[in-house]
DNA sequence: ACCTGAACACCGTTCAAGT
DNA sequence: ACCTGAACACCGTTCAAGT
């Protein structure tokens, strides 16, 4: 892994499309973003980047390596762009809306982030939920399991929109349409007599709006955080 | 390897170990159990069946109806066995922890309910759901996105289950001990000046209980619920 | 050091052929 | 109808060999 600077020749120019861990996770980035996680084969990336497999397992150890990897700099990139709040309820709402709309936008991030949440990526989002809910006036006993609530709430989500993705994937592109239409009617026709809230909340499916939800279910959560740090102890 | 059953005699009794589709999910579900998703293939399956892969698939549309059908089982078990509570919000969390001990048992079982969360196996679930909320006195309009933020915390606490599971099937037996050493070192290690809530909620990892984080989550959920149902309109 | 690409060890699935 | 098992079309990964 040690790296020697240039040797002989002063500062060999780099030639700009030679390639790099950076570019083969760009690659795989774009590849999942427009092809969905099926898209990414390692024989498709060597394809795209016009080069062999031992080339990508010389700068990537595995394809989870890569994934991971991918999820790490979308993840990072809407970190970054957190700013500061003065309410720290609007700032918890902001932070979950914005990974929310990241997942939205890139339903593997949403997979990645289910199957490994312990990633180094995430720990200044789980530092800032504790903080947040510190200025809440969550007391300390709570915290812990509030913060975790939270964070299912989110990684809940984030799980769900990857698995409605990958669905979404395998119905082949013709069919697509009647497939939504087929799952949709198929739900209506649930018996409302033995199933009334089901099929009432089948009809409604129209309206429904999965960010307005998932916004909802974050007041539900710090809600539910508030009233119980009020009724116990 | 080819049994010839009695030919000519009347009445051929069927042998009762003859292939059946019940046959080979309750296989595929004892194989999931014991050995993880990874262990069933359908090469392994066909070893224990003693028989070839067309006669699994004359049975079984593909891997997907089989893993499907199995965690239909898994789930119509539970939900047969619940019993009904005069207290309706007692009834919400004796539902919910049902139903997270079977994927705490089982943990394939979470991965299935967040890859198929529309399997009419669940109907049950979530019309229990909406009339125990309903009972609660949660109002019709905040009916829907309120069964929602709760089904959400079951299904995202359960694709947690089996992904936790998957990782640690992963690591192979004789890693797994330091495996997990390793984790909960490497995150007590964490920077406490930079990050001293992840860094305190590190070092209480041993305190901490699955089942009863999951069944705070419950409460706030509920709790949540309450209260935006009081606060709102 | 960095890369090539044939080869390997798996998958799930199909299907002509048997009974 | 029910089953067999070779064959197919993929995977991710390795590795001797090249530069």
């Amino acid at each position: 892994m040690t790296k020697k600077a240039a040797t002989g020749a002063a500062r060999a120019p780099r030639r700009k499309d030679s390639l790099s861990r950076e570019r083969i996770i760009r690659a795989a980035t774009e590849m999942l973003d427009s092809g969905g996680e099926r898209a990414l084969t390692l024989r498709a990336l060597t394809v795209r980047l016009g080069t062999g497999y031992g080339a990508i397992y010389h700068h990537v150890a595995d394809k989870g390596d890569l994934l991971a990897a991918a999820a790490d700099d979308v993840i990072t990139g809407v970190l970054s762009g957190v700013v500061a709040d003065a309410d720290p309820r609007a700032a918890l709402r902001r932070l979950a809306l914005d990974l929310f709309d990241a997942v939205d936008a890139h339903p593997w991030v949403g997979a990645e982030l289910s199957r490994r949440p312990w990633r180094p990526a995430l720990l200044d989002f789980y530092e800032s939920i504790g903080r947040l809910l510190d200025a809440l006036g969550v007391p300390e006993e709570a915290r812990f399991d509030a913060a975790g609530t939270l964070v299912n709430h989110v990684l809940g989500v984030a799980a769900q929109n990857a698995a409605n993705a990958r669905l979404l994937a395998d119905a082949r592109d013709t069919d697509r349409e009647s497939f939504l239409e087929d799952a949709a009617t198929r739900w209506a026709q649930v018996d409302p007599e033995r199933y009334p809230f089901v099929h009432a909340a089948a009809t409604r499916l129209g309206e429904h709006d999965d960010r307005e939800q998932f916004a909802f279910g974050v007041d539900v959560v710090l809600a539910g955080i508030a009233a119980l740090g009020r009724a116990r102890r």
